[in-house]
DNA sequence: ACTTTACTTGGCCATTTCGCCAAATAGACT
DNA sequence: AGTCTATTTGGCGAAATGGCCAAGTAAAGT
């Protein structure tokens, strides 16, 4: 792999990083509908108040976020307006029940 | 978090998580050219035959890549038309340099 | 100034992911 | 039958990620 392009892919993955996991992507899709403080999410997602801090700031330094401060609370919204499409990309393949069949390769096609 | 939105979530991240390494990107990408075999994807990304084998099956078990045994070779496909859109969104957040400050900004420059 | 509320950061441990090597598999060739 | 050649799989250590607790910070209220 060219340097050049390793640099690109690099770039691109901690975009995508990002969004690989299941809080961080359901708060993405919540952001959609308009900005919510950090107890928003929280609630949203379930997990201690640290976690998800630290998961905003994941998709904060990956460029998906902007935070802003008002009072006693911090807002986040979704710097991107592309999200959309990304994800209908995304569930169109996830849809697909595409997953190998694990371990029990020879198994009879009792099917 | 709703039990029905975390199953949802959780399909999406085995999606993302499969394109989210610079070498299965890279190969996603290159894909978008046409089929190639493992050995051609092997000098696309310089990594080791086994590392790049194991690269293509998580790609395939998240049901982005199909795969075809014609005499010696193996080739795989892209299995969605979308990854192209899906790219050009993860590259407008990519180019801004939005990553905060981090501990160490000498990084060395490429290996 | 002290307290409360809303968040962030540091530390530690468990789990997952990555990449190499070595070994196994499968089709083609002799 | 054996022997290539192309690829997959198993195993293992190293590195990255995730989640909780505890401690720190910052604005607002008293």
């Amino acid at each position: 792999m060219t340097s050049a392009l390793k640099v690109r892919m690099e770039r691109r993955v901690t975009v995508i990083k990002a969004l690989a996991h299941p809080s961080r992507l359901a708060m993405a899709e919540a952001l959609q509908q308009g900005e919510m403080c950090v107890c928003d999410l929280r609630e949203l997602v379930g997990a201690d108040l640290s976690t998800v801090s630290k998961h905003l700031t994941v998709m904060r330094d990956a460029g998906l976020l902007m935070m802003e401060k008002r009072g006693l609370n911090v807002y986040y919204r979704l710097k991107c307006p592309c999200l959309m499409s990304f994800f209908e990309c995304v569930d169109s393949l996830a849809a697909q029940p595409t997953k190998r069949a694990k371990r029990n390769v020879g198994a009879p096609a009792s099917k």
